[in-house]
DNA sequence: CCCAACTGTGTCCGGCGGACACTGTTTCTA
DNA sequence: TAGAAACAGTGTCCGCCGGACACAGTTGGG
């Protein structure tokens, strides 16, 4: 995967027919396929013909069925929101719960995003979003990249549970909740907590949960760092 | 994919011939591939050409590609650790190393646990073995079903970095850096931020910090409702 | 005018997961 | 004891995948 066909200007020739497609337009394609059928579903084939083309014309356009995930990711991640620099609290709140609909309304970016790729812009353009937000927190440099690293994984992994319970139903009448019935014995702790769980919240719930839990964590950090008290020991040591 | 498939108890048969193969070879030898060269050249082919045998004797033993992966996934994770569930903190951190720790000795689980997919005995056991070290604590049952999530979340995104960190030398010579010094201005708090960063920790360094915020977001939440003090307000609102 | 540059197409390849028919082997039963 | 049933491993075939390559048609510049 070239790594800088996200970023490279594509500069348009002067001779020879003008191209009947555009990487827009191909992308867009894709990403109907992968939001309707699945990434699994978005093959050169398919893209292809959903355009009228044989599938060898999109390597006119592109290097390889990688550059076109890319390309896909960085349209459904899409450009990155604005939010309020001021309050810390309040923009990481805002862009944690901006990158979860992202992720909810295109599952497949998580399929998409496992393993070393090279970031495009949008990406890069969240994750800018999200530190210049921090400066001013008295955070060091890798605490501010690790704080972002902690909120995107917990969008990460709601957007995860998220897609597990969309597609089997109602979440507890899964095989998983057949399976734990039957093996309740094993798993009496795991049992006894999803019967506690069924009736309260729902994943918006996980997810606020979960965030709130990881903001608070910073302020007491942040509050230790400019009043080094050494009042309730062990807080933030290793 | 068949769910029941993980927890079945296979009875062997009286008659014809004995099976050449078990199930734990085939998990060996298909996890060996996995480990050296990346879950993309884990095939049916590969898996039985590395026994000696061909790849549709396999289908003997699996009723398909998924089953594989999930029993792969399974042996991965391994059994669940037993932790101290006295102190609920020491617990969560030990058992959070763990995971992340088999994450990186297996990269590939990251890339086989994306999207819904049936659960094994351990993956259930390491929940269970998480959960088991909330009880007491006073959290609801979502909450620590939500708490474990976090943690989980925390440990994947961890790894994920480490396994991109690791097949691009050395994290900041990478071709991230190069475009970020391209494009420095467009991204002013990230070059910033990933100067800063370039001189102290690494990934160890990141995984404890991040643990360490959730942990002690989780004991603000603990003594706020043990204490239900209205100090300082609107920690864990929503 | 004509050639160079470019676009889209058709063909071919290796590899993938998997269905199916087949042969050979083992053991229980009539 | 003979045969049949159950089972193991193999070979062949299919459709689909990503991609290399040669090709014909089209366009604009020297």
């Amino acid at each position: 995967m070239s790594s800088e066909f996200l970023w490279a200007v594509r500069a348009q020739p002067t001779r020879g027919p003008k191209p009947a497609l555009t990487l827009d337009q191909i992308t867009d394609a894709a990403l109907a396929v992968a939001d309707s059928e699945g990434l699994a579903a978005v093959s050169m084939q398919r893209v292809a013909a959903d355009l009228g083309f044989t599938k060898m014309s999109l390597y006119r356009y592109l290097p390889g069925k990688a550059e076109l995930v890319a390309l896909m990711v960085e349209k459904a991640v899409g450009a990155p929101p604005d939010v309020d620099t001021g309050d810390w609290r309040h923009a990481l709140r805002d862009w944690s719960h901006r990158l979860l609909a992202a992720y909810l309304r295109h599952p497949w970016v998580l399929e998409a995003t496992v393993g070393p790729r090279p970031l495009g812009p949008n990406e890069l353009g969240w994750m800018e979003c999200a530190l210049s937000a921090l400066t001013g927190t008295g955070l060091s440099g890798s605490e501010r990249l690790d704080t972002i690293a902690v909120l995107a994984g917990h969008a990460r992994m709601i957007a995860q549970q998220a897609a597990a319970s969309r597609t089997s139903e109602t979440q507890l009448t899964t095989a998983v909740a057949t399976v734990l019935r039957e093996h309740a014995d094993r798993f009496p702790a795991l049992a006894e907590t999803a019967a506690a769980a069924a009736v309260d919240g729902g994943r918006d719930q996980a997810f606020t949960f979960g965030l709130d839990r990881i903001l608070d964590g910073l302020a007491t950090l942040m509050t230790t760092k400019r009043v080094p008290s050494p009042s309730h020991g062990g807080a933030p040591s290793a």
